[in-house]
DNA sequence: CAGTGGTCTAGACCACGGG
DNA sequence: CCGTGGTCTAGACCACTGG
């Protein structure tokens, strides 16, 4: 707090309470303190408290709300994968059903190394799994994770690992993805893709590469998603 | 003004400021009044007319030059464009060139029709251009226009279009593009698309379909752009 | 009801831009 | 230099939530 001596006050609160929610002294899912507890803490006017707080608000980091407080936001990783046609039999968005097909513990590719910045020679957990809607096949997923921070889950019964990762990798390894960065390029079926997707080879692919990271930015896991391309669209407004 | 009674004054200096800009009475690339101009106009504190800026200025309606003044933004319309390949030799971004390869005045079909918003039986322009970065073409794109806004461009001299539309649109025609809405699909090449973008017939092909329309929400612009899938990556950071 | 965030005021002083 | 937006204050009152 004493740091960033030239900015303005706002800011160094801005980065103090992100500071807080890096380090866990804020949880996701709870209420911050108040605005007039912070101001009083930090010797400002509540109006300089609401402006940092305005900030994180808008880059989402927390969310307000009126009568109740402030809290801190679990980020949702719906991304790209939102834009396949991912709707059960009632029309509502779904979470596809995951099924694991693979399980391996292995020496880092020279690829996965970079992409996770690991050191050569470390070994990764690889999850290979198909996610369906409604019974039929939509994507499959390749997935790295290092095996010292995921350790409890290169032995995990598969049938006890759910259909969402994320939750898992929290509750049951304490890792928290707070940002990823995914890039959506386009690929033809290969012999794989043709035979999980129910599609014929050399079909447009849409694939889309993710690497997830936690607060201090360090890469968790690497993922590569494959989908029919046909099951596709992505909307955006301009202005 | 006097409408929107029980919203706080901030939300209706925010719509105010909105119509001023749609209906022109503040011109694009203009400074607005300061804001202690429009806090004496409008008898309310300079910090609640700040409050209604700052929305604007969120969803880029306004944009804000310290010591300079507050100026009507005006939207530029890359859009998912910008995620083709598209640099120069020098490894800048680069505006492709355009060359129309098509124009013609025709009836609008019902799919014309239903995307312009138009009435059965009325004429549209209809060209259709390719768009070449350092003389490979990279795209090709269909564009639709009501002939009854547009009517000065179906005839106009094509070497004298430029690279450009939108410019043209409110230069040439008066008509303002004040969103967009894209959609971007998969498809795969047809005899056209192979001859045009130099590819296989049946490869990937990035489908983007745009709707463009003024300060009124009228469709002003149906566009269709294909280009090789091979050349296309989108990138988002997530939280 | 007490406590939270939401709106609004009226002022002070600062930092920047352009003549 | 003056006018612009940028920061910050200290307070008032409102609207909503929860017990």
């Amino acid at each position: 707090m004493t740091g960033d001596m030239g900015l303005p006050a706002y800011l160094r609160l801005r980065n103090a309470f992100t500071r807080a929610v890096e380090d866990g002294t804020w949880q996701p899912d709870q209420a911050i303190p108040s605005e007039a507890e912070l101001a009083a803490q930090y010797a400002v006017a509540v109006g300089t408290v609401r402006k940092a707080i305005d900030g994180l608000v808008a880059d989402r980091t927390l969310q307000r709300f009126q009568g109740r407080g402030t809290f801190v936001r679990r980020p949702e990783f719906n991304s790209l994968l939102r834009f396949f046609r991912l709707v059960g039999p009632d029309g509502a968005p779904a979470t596809p059903k995951s099924a694991i097909l693979a399980r391996e513990v292995l020496p880092a590719t020279a690829r996965v190394v970079e992409a996770l910045k690991l050191r050569a020679g470390a070994k990764v957990i690889r999850l290979h799994r198909l996610r369906l809607v409604d019974e039929a096949p939509i994507l499959h997923e390749e997935i790295f994770i290092p095996l010292a921070r995921f350790r409890p889950l290169a032995k995990m019964p598969l049938a006890e690992m759910g259909d969402l990762l994320y939750p898992l990798y929290e509750r049951i390894c304490g890792q928290i993805v707070a940002h990823a960065q995914e890039t959506l390029t386009i690929d033809v079926a290969d012999a794989r893709d043709a035979e999980l997707l129910a599609t014929a080879q050399n079909a447009p692919i849409v694939v889309i590469e993710r690497i997830a990271s936690d607060h201090q930015r360090a890469p968790l896991e690497w993922r590569t998603t494959r989908g029919k391309a046909s099951g596709f669209a992505y909307k955006i407004d301009i202005r």
